[in-house]
DNA sequence: TTGACATATGCCGATATAGACATATATTCT
DNA sequence: AGAATATATGTCTATATCGGCATATGTCAA
């Protein structure tokens, strides 16, 4: 089995450094394709596959404007990223070694409420 | 070119889920390999291999234990992952094409204070 | 209709997986 | 030393890329 498809979920999505510069572009305003292709210079083909992958994650939505197809942002299918990131913050705001040994002490006295920061 | 190598960073290697299940797994506490494979029901080299990964892009440590080598979670390179996500938090937050209203005019204005939530 | 412009898709090549399996390496115990 | 346990690594297979290029599709204007 190979790697899991870029289009399973936005995880996989937002793996690829130039599919989240797309988004970053896409903050805000709408943009065609020519125009983001532009930006990143990178080639309109590849723009093209790039913004497919993320209209099947749903990051992306896409409305015809003319010969123009605008580009939008859809950001909610990034919550769900999110939400598992931030459950790491206490991690990395915290001196690791002192949180670690904290927390161990509290589940060897077999208390679950130590999460606080 | 083939896709970007999963240690390449943060972004790469947390894109595999068996790899987030085993982050999870070590919030608060190390564990050795075993013990990681049996959680995970995962064979235990290939979950000496996920392991690499993190190791590789920094968000696992190791430290070895008599015979047992304990990993232990160095969450801090999933900040660049959470800044990347959090610039999007707005955008899932609110109504997008009133924010979309709403930031473009601030752009025009040149402000850059826009991100209450 | 013909042409210009914008975008999507198909094909190819090179590569980096993830999983399964066998095996090498390291440590502890007897 | 030899066995048992814990972990890492190498090999093989199948697959899904990402990029480049050519080309198909679609829209608008003259």
């Amino acid at each position: 089995m190979a790697r899991a498809a870029t289009t399973s979920d936005a995880f996989n999505a937002v793996a690829e450094p130039q599919r989240r510069r797309i988004l970053v572009l896409l903050k805000g305003r709408e943009r065609p394709v020519n125009e983001l292709a532009r930006a990143l210079r990178i080639a309109q083909p590849r723009t093209s596959k790039h913004l497919r992958v993320l209209r099947e994650v749903g990051l992306v939505r896409v409305r015809e404007s003319g010969q123009q197809r605008l580009y939008g942002l859809d950001a909610r299918g990034l919550e769900p990223v999110h939400e598992w990131v931030i459950g790491f913050e206490q991690y990395w705001n915290e001196n690791f070694d002192r949180l670690n040994e904290y927390v161990k002490t509290l589940q060897q006295k077999g208390h679950a409420d130590g999460n606080r920061r």
